[in-house]
RNA sequence: GCGGGCGUAGCUCAGCCCGGAGAGAGCACCAGGUUGUGGCCCUGGGGGUCGUGGGUUCAAAUCCCAUCGCCCGCCCCA
C-alpha cells in the first residue's frame, strides 16, 4: 500500500467528487465574464527567479515552500507557488500592456507549496483569481472585490467574513516598518521566539502573530493609520465606505498584513469560521510596484485569489447527476441490445449497456443504482417481432414498442 | 520545521489497556430465492500483508522502537 500511495499532499479528484470541482469553474468562468474578466493560462514552471523578485526574498513561501529543481540546462525552475507573478510576467513578455491600458485577467489551475498538509492546506492546492491591472483608483479595488463576493453568492457560501486593511504606498510601508521595528525592538527580548526571527526578516507580519507572548505588544504598537499620507487614508476611504454602500459586510482589520512583500494600499481576506486553522479561504490586495519592479511600466494593479479546496469544504452539497439517461438491459439479445444503445446515442441520448455478461436482474439493479430513470429492455422474443420494452424505474410502468418508433417512445418515457 | 492524536475489509468502526483457541460487525459488493424484470425482505458468498519495518515473547492486531500516511494545534497561507 505504502508504494501505491499518492505523493505526500496531492491528491486524486475522484469521479464522485467531480461534480462539485466542475460547479465551482462554471461559476468562475460566468462570474468572471460577466464582470468583462478574461481567462490567461500561463505555465506550471517558471524561472526561480521570479517568485523571488516578486513574492520577496524573505517571505516563507520563497523561503522554504517552494518546489525547486535544476532542469537539464541547468536552470532553477520552480513549481509556481502562485500565480500573479507568472501573469505580470506573461504581460510583460507579450507586450500587452502597450495594447491596451486596462486589461482584466482570471486565472484558475493548480499550485503547489511544500509546506505540512493539513484540512485545507494541500502541497498541490488550485487557485481561481482575478488580477485588474491599469487603474491606480480605488474603483478597481471594489470591483475586484465585488467579483470575489458575486462568485460566492452564486456558490451559496454565506458564512465568512471579509476583513479589510491598507498597508499604504510603498514609501508610507517603509516608513511605517521602520517604525514598528523600532518600537519592537525595545522590547525584543520579551517576545515570542518566532517574532524575535520575524523583527529581523519580516516584521509586519508580528502584528499577526497568535502567540499570547506578543499580544500585549501588539496592541500598544504603533498603527498603520498614523504613517499614511491623505491621498491613501482617501483610497482606503473609498474602498471602505462604497464596499457597505453595496451591502458588503467588512470588518477593518488594522493587523492584517499578509505575506507577500508586494502588496500595497488595500489589503483583504475572506475567512470562515468552519475552516478550522487554515482560515483563510481568499485574499488580495493592490499591488502598485509589482509591474514596474519587473521591469515593465509604473502599471497600478489589484487582485485577489481564492483557495479552491478551501471553498470546495463551505460549498454546500449538490444533489448528484445520473451517469446516462437509459439502460439498455438485454435479455438474451445482448447483441441487439448494444445495436440499441448505439442507435439512442446517435441521436443524442446517454445511454449504457451490460458489459459484463449479467442477468437481466442485476442488468436492472445496476440500472436502478446509478439513478438511471428509464431501461430500455432488449428482450429476445420482442426483438424477433422488430419490437423492445420500455420500463420506468421510478414506477415499473412499462410497455412494448416497435424498435421503429422507439425515440419518440423514449422521449415520452423521459418525461415522467 | 515543532508539539499532540489516530492508522484493523471498499466505507464507518469494535477488538488493543489486562498478549494466547477460528480476525469480527454494520453498510457496500456478488449470487440465489423469481431458469426474462430493479428498489423491500430472506439465504448464502467473496473480500483483510490488522499502515510498513524491526524488536520483546513459547505466542503480537494487542507490548516496545523506528518509519510512512492522515487529522489537530503552532507555523504559513489560498
Amino acid at each position: 500500500m505504502s508504494d501505491l500511495q499518492a505523493v505526500r499532499g496531492m491528491h486524486d479528484i475522484l469521479p464522485e467528487e467531480l461534480p462539485r470541482w466542475r460547479r465551482l469553474e462554471e461559476v468562475f468562468r460566468t462570474i468572471s465574464a460577466r464582470f468583462g474578466y478574461e481567462e490567461i493560462r500561463t505555465p506550471l514552471v517558471e524561472y526561480a527567479h521570479l517568485y523571488v523578485r516578486s513574492v520577496g526574498p524573505d517571505t516563507d513561501i520563497v523561503h522554504k515552500e517552494m518546489y525547486l529543481f535544476t532542469d537539464r540546462g541547468g536552470e532553477q525552475i520552480a513549481l509556481r507557488p502562485e500565480f500573479t507573478a507568472g501573469v505580470v510576467r506573461a504581460l510583460l513578455q507579450h507586450g500587452l500592456l502597450h495594447r491596451r491600458s486596462l486589461w482584466r485577467l482570471w486565472y484558475y489551475g493548480p499550485a503547489f507549496r511544500y509546506e505540512r498538509p493539513q484540512k485545507g492546506r494541500y502541497r498541490q492546492f488550485h487557485q481561481y483569481g482575478a488580477e485588474c491591472f491599469g487603474s491606480p483608483y480605488p474603483e478597481s479595488d471594489v470591483e475586484i472585490i465585488q467579483l470575489a463576493v458575486a462568485i460566492l453568492k452564486e456558490l451559496g457560501i454565506t458564512t465568512y467574513e471579509l476583513q479589510l486593511n491598507t498597508l499604504g504606498t510603498p514609501v508610507e510601508r517603509r516608513r511605517y516598518q521602520q517604525e514598528l521595528v523600532a518600537f519592537f525592538r525595545e522590547v525584543r527580548s520579551q517576545l515570542s521566539a518566532e517574532s524575535q526571527q520575524r523583527l529581523e526578516r519580516n516584521p509586519l507580519r508580528i502584528l499577526d502573530s497568535k502567540h499570547p507572548a506578543d499580544q500585549p505588544f501588539i496592541e500598544r504598537a504603533p498603527q498603520i493609520w498614523d504613517s499614511l499620507g491623505r491621498e491613501s487614508r482617501e483610497h482606503f476611504q473609498y474602498v471602505y465606505t462604497s464596499l457597505r454602500a453595496v451591502g458588503i459586510p467588512v470588518q477593518v482589520n488594522p493587523r492584517l498584513v499578509r505575506g507577500l512583500d508586494y502588496y500595497t494600499h488595500t489589503v483583504f481576506e475572506f475567512i470562515s469560521p468552519q475552516l478550522g486553522a487554515q482560515n483563510a479561504f481568499g485574499g488580495g490586495g493592490r499591488y502598485d510596484g509589482l509591474v514596474e519592479s519587473f521591469g515593465g511600466p509604473p502599471v497600478p494593479a489589484v487582485g485577489f485569489a481564492f483557495g479552491v479546496e478551501r471553498l470546495l469544504l463551505l460549498l454546500p452539497e449538490q444533489p448528484g447527476q445520473p451517469v446516462a439517461q437509459l439502460y439498455v438491459a438485454s435479455a438474451g439479445a445482448p447483441e441487439a441490445a448494444y445495436q440499441v444503445a448505439m442507435h439512442l446515442r446517435a441521436a443524442g441520448y446517454r445511454a449504457v449497456c451490460d458489459l459484463q455478461r449479467r442477468s437481466l436482474k442485476a442488468q436492472l439493479r445496476e440500472a436502478d443504482r446509478l439513478g438511471i430513470p428509464v431501461a430500455v429492455i432488449v428482450g429476445e422474443a420482442e426483438w424477433q417481432r422488430g419490437n423492445v420494452l420500455l420500463r420506468l424505474l421510478s414506477n415499473g410502468v412499462q410497455w412494448e414498442c416497435p424498435f421503429q418508433d422507439l425515440l419518440p417512445h423514449v422521449r415520452q418515457a423521459l418525461v415522467h
